[in-house]
RNA sequence: GGGUCCCUAGCUCAAUUGGCAGAGCAGCGGCCUUUUAAGCCGCGGGUUCUGGGUUCGAGUCCCAGGGGGCUCACCA
């Protein structure tokens, strides 16, 4: 590792930048001082010329500088800070004896993070600049940077160093900016509706809340086998019991699964829970939430998205599931109450479905395939299966129907919901069932969790319940079509094997 | 995991039928005191993802591996 910046090890871009850093060293020029003496945020600076306030004394301002241009005995220059973007003005004459042709045109690079400090001008051309008389180092680059235009493109490139991705495409910024504004309306949204913040484990000796399947870690001490949540429900449902009416909880779930366009290995949820409400009033309470979520985002309730204009402003549509799949696939689920009989029917019209599918997974494959990618208009599907919703309470109409809605839009399920299953005695039940689906090779079947049935015991209040992918919804309000898109770093691949194998080695000699 | 496409200079991309690996930006040297991706002249820069193979000759064809994109499967 020491030889990382051996010269043999370097580009002739880095190695000119590193004698770039050595020649300043040895001019007694400060590359990485501890303190900045900056005046004003380029913002500010620019605030400042605008009320007319400039040229009285200079500013110092600081920033990455990303452009340059040398014009001879004078410069131009382009400085960015999170704020913004001024040029700068760099004069052979205005700056310290020697440093413009010894320092300013020979050891900066592009890249350099700089103070420059003067008062503001205007160019010929109208342009702010701040007119240059002293320049301080802040940080010197040893890369080069990316292409001043093309910025980086390689996805590969983006996503593992997703720094040099937002230093060099500026509108991957706003991604992210948005993103938080999400999360902001979120818990504005939920606040101010009553709503308690919690937070419960991600450490859990019994998994549940999903059909999913967990990753496995380990306590030393405690010798105690521990899972990754795959959802907050079962913990947030507890709170209920202990007198909490409504709670939510914003964190990230993990999933051992594959990884896909929608699909993180971890990604972010929000769950919450609402005593004496059903699934209708979620439903509701879900329409409200995110279009105060657009309004606050993007200023309205129209969105648009990878081209499809897309309505939230509510009432959303509601369709049965059984209608849905009837009309999409000609296909009633109902008239083939077991998964034999569901796949003849589905092979019939060209599916292949795989020989152990439950009846429930084939009711999902066929709103998967044929329902949900054309589902870009919110809407809710309502009525769901009971063999597929082991935590919902069945509808008081039709027993073998729970009440539970998932919402669609973008032609992606964003978030799923039900009236909360109160009944320990059914739960119970319902988690032998699926007890017995994992003990016939359904990995992603539910464990039964004797706790839980214990918290229920002592009486949960009727309850809506609802969860949704923060990600996805994010998807939505930045016009993304894929996940790893408004992921800051998404799972990847180890890129370099001989590296993974020399640190287990090292863990190895550790133990 | 299957299918498929891709991986060439720091970045963005070329390279004809298998025949001397190139351009723009960036870098280096020079000119230039009002530019906006500044301009002009000159120069250097490559493990063509890795390892094998075929061939007089491989960026190009074949095999194996790595990584990525898309897609299918998986994923309530």
């Amino acid at each position: 590792m020491q030889e990382l910046f051996a010269p043999e090890n370097l580009g002739d871009q880095e190695r000119a930048r590193l004698a770039n850093l050595e020649a300043l060293r040895a001019a007694d020029v400060a590359t990485y001082p501890a303190r900045v003496k900056r005046t004003h945020t380029i913002a500010q600076a620019r605030a400042l010329y605008e009320q007319g306030d400039a040229g009285v004394e200079p500013v110092t301002v600081t920033g990455r500088l990303k452009r340059i241009r040398v014009m001879g005995k004078m410069s131009f220059a382009d400085l960015e800070d999170g704020s913004g973007q001024i040029q700068l003005v760099v004069k052979r004459d205005n700056l310290p004896e020697g440093w413009y042709n010894n320092i300013w045109k020979k050891l900066i690079d592009l890249g350099d993070f700089i103070g420059a400090t003067g008062p503001l001008i205007a160019t010929k051309t109208g342009e702010l600049s701040v007119d240059v008389v002293e320049i301080q180092f802040l940080a010197k680059a040893l890369k080069p940077m990316p292409d001043k235009w093309h910025g980086v493109k390689d996805a590969e490139t983006r996503y593992r160093r997703r720094y040099v991705d937002l230093l060099a495409n500026p509108p991957v910024r706003d991604i992210f900016r948005t993103r938080a504004a999400v999360l902001r309306a979120l818990r504005e949204y939920l606040d101010g509706e009553g709503f308690l913040e919690v937070e419960t484990p991600i450490l859990q000796p019994i998994y549940g809340g999903a059909a999913a399947r967990p990753f496995v870690t380990h306590h030393n001490q405690l010798h105690q086998d521990l899972y990754l949540r795959i959802s907050f429900e079962l913990y947030l449902k507890r709170l209920l019991v202990g007198g909490y009416d409504r709670v939510y909880e914003i964190g990230r779930d993990f999933r051992n699964e594959g990884v896909s366009f929608k699909h993180n290995p971890e990604f972010t949820q929000l769950e919450f829970y609402e005593a004496y409400a059903d699934y209708y009033d979620v439903m509701r309470r879900t329409e409200e939430m995110i279009a105060h979520v657009a309004r606050q985002v993007t200023g309205g309730t129209v969105i648009e998205w990878q081209g499809h204009v897309i309505d939230l402003t509510p009432p959303w549509t509601r369709l049965p599931l059984r209608q849905a799949i009837l009309d999409a696939t000609g296909i009633d689920y109902e008239a083939y109450p077991d998964a034999a009989s569901l796949a003849d029917a589905m092979r019939a019209i060209g599916h292949e479905p795989s020989a152990d599918s439950n009846w429930g997974k084939l009711v999902d494959s066929l709103m998967a395939k044929h329902v949900e990618p054309n589902l870009i208009q919110p809407t809710f599907l309502i009525d769901y299966p009971r063999d597929v919703s082991p935590l919902a309470k069945a509808s008081d109409e039709d027993p073998r129907q729970v009440e539970r809605f998932e919402g669609f839009m973008a032609g992606m399920e964003v978030c799923n919901a039900f009236s909360e299953l109160n009944d320990p005695i059914d739960q119970l039940q319902r988690f032998i069932d699926e007890n017995y689906r994992a003990a016939h090779g359904d990995d992603e079947a539910h464990p039964v969790d004797v706790d839980y049935i214990e918290a229920l015991s002592y009486g949960m209040p009727p309850a809506g319940g609802f969860g949704m992918g923060v990600d996805r919804l994010t998807m939505l309000f930045t016009d993304r079509e894929t996940i790893r898109e408004v992921l800051l770093f998404p799972h990847l691949r180890s890129s370099d094997s001989k590296a993974e194998v020399a640190a287990e080695a090292e863990v190895d000699e550790a133990d």
